[in-house]
DNA sequence: CTTTTGACTGGTG
DNA sequence: CCACCAGCCAAAA
């Protein structure tokens, strides 16, 4: 169970606490391999049907919203961002290093946990 | 079945 | 700074 990437993908991105942002290649780095950023960047396209995953708290490696044109509106992603206190400016996260939040550091390396597990 | 394409990243030139 | 390439995973054609 559990087998799916994606699935896999979610979870962590369901970790992220509001105010705070991530990067594909650390998801990637956390589940595996740095090199299935793309795939992580693919899991969020597939995550539409997913309202618990907070898709836009996940930018690129230098803070930068890429991932904007699938928000519906071309400023939707930075308007979520900027409610949960994550200024914006110019489609890059200002700050960037204060607000990224790092999988690796903050979850425990077996993931998901196999107790206690509430989904 | 094979090929192409991504919301990526790091390295090389 | 820009262009190109390899690595990884999944879906669509």
């Amino acid at each position: 169970m559990g087998s799916d990437y994606f699935e896999r993908v979610y979870e962590v991105v369901r970790r992220i606490p509001a105010g705070r942002v991530s990067t594909y290649g650390a998801i990637a780095e956390f589940l595996g391999s740095v090199s299935a950023a793309r795939t992580v960047g693919y899991a969020m396209n597939a995550s539409h049907s997913r309202p618990d995953v907070p898709a836009h708290r996940v930018v690129n490696r230098i803070g930068l919203l890429t991932g904007k044109h699938h928000f519906g509106g071309t400023q939707m992603m930075e308007e979520l961002l900027r409610s949960e206190g994550v200024e914006v400016e110019d489609d890059r996260i200002v700050g960037f290093a204060q607000h990224f939040w790092d999988p690796s550091v903050h979850l425990p390396r077996e993931f998901p946990p196999t107790e206690g597990r509430s989904l």
